[in-house]
DNA sequence: CCCCTTTGATTACATATGTAATCAATATAT
DNA sequence: ATATATTGATTACATATGTAATCAAAGGGG
């Protein structure tokens, strides 16, 4: 699947929020959060369509894009990933981690609990 | 902390594994698993060290490298930054793609949920 | 002693990435 | 109709990364 770089993806989260988007339009959202300048966004959009990572279509004069990719079908290559080289694939240990430092907030933990119950359930079909 | 590159950090893995070893220790180690050529090892020896993820002592005329970093200091640092950047740092939406995709073992059920067991008596000190 | 091997150091080179500037076509204001 | 502003396309350039080759110093074998 497509690679996309670390600043590549605050443009694509941009564009998952809300798509499509003009190029004037993701700049403006871009530059509330980093100090980017107009050109190295536009850089990043004909990066990321070169890679297919969005799709574009003519208005008027300007494009509307859109995300060739799913935020979800994204994280689930790029957790998978990760989880692969880090952990060898096993993701508890990433949660101990998180646990350990106390990262994890009481609604974490409590969806954490129900995750893992409807996971349970299932393995007593 | 430390930015390590994808191919360096195999180089670390291997000395996480055991060290100190020498350069032809670890070029041994990795040709087991990839196909890569001495040179390279080097080349990855020689830009851990400069960046300072790697230490060394000299034994003869070749030297005995040592992690500069605990993998689970770098495990830790690396799943929160990764969490951050994909999930603005909650956890569960990562162990929840896990789940649907399957990937969790009944032992990865259980550990969860110990692990989960083990913070609820935590939130009810 | 001299040649070959081994080791780390230095250099090389293509592609990726961050960060823009310039260019060319087009729409717009005057 | 012409100067200007805007938009995507092209070009630029430094640093990072993957993947080595070459160099220089130091040991080892004969």
């Amino acid at each position: 699947m497509v690679e996309v770089s670390n600043a590549e993806l605050r443009v694509m989260q941009v564009l998952w929020q809300r798509s499509p988007q003009t190029a004037q339009e993701i700049v403006g959202q871009l530059q509330q959060d980093f100090d980017w300048h107009e050109k190295t966004i536009k850089t990043m959009l004909s990066r990321l369509t070169q890679k297919n990572a969005l799709t574009y279509t003519q208005q008027g004069r300007s494009y509307l894009y859109s995300p060739a990719i799913s935020e979800k079908a994204y994280q689930e290559k790029a957790s998978k990933s990760f989880v692969q080289r880090l952990f060898s694939g096993n993701v508890t240990p990433l949660v101990a981690h998180f646990a350990e430092k106390g990262e994890l907030s009481d609604k974490d933990i409590s969806e954490l609990k129900a995750l893992i119950e409807k996971l349970e359930d299932r393995q007593h079909d």
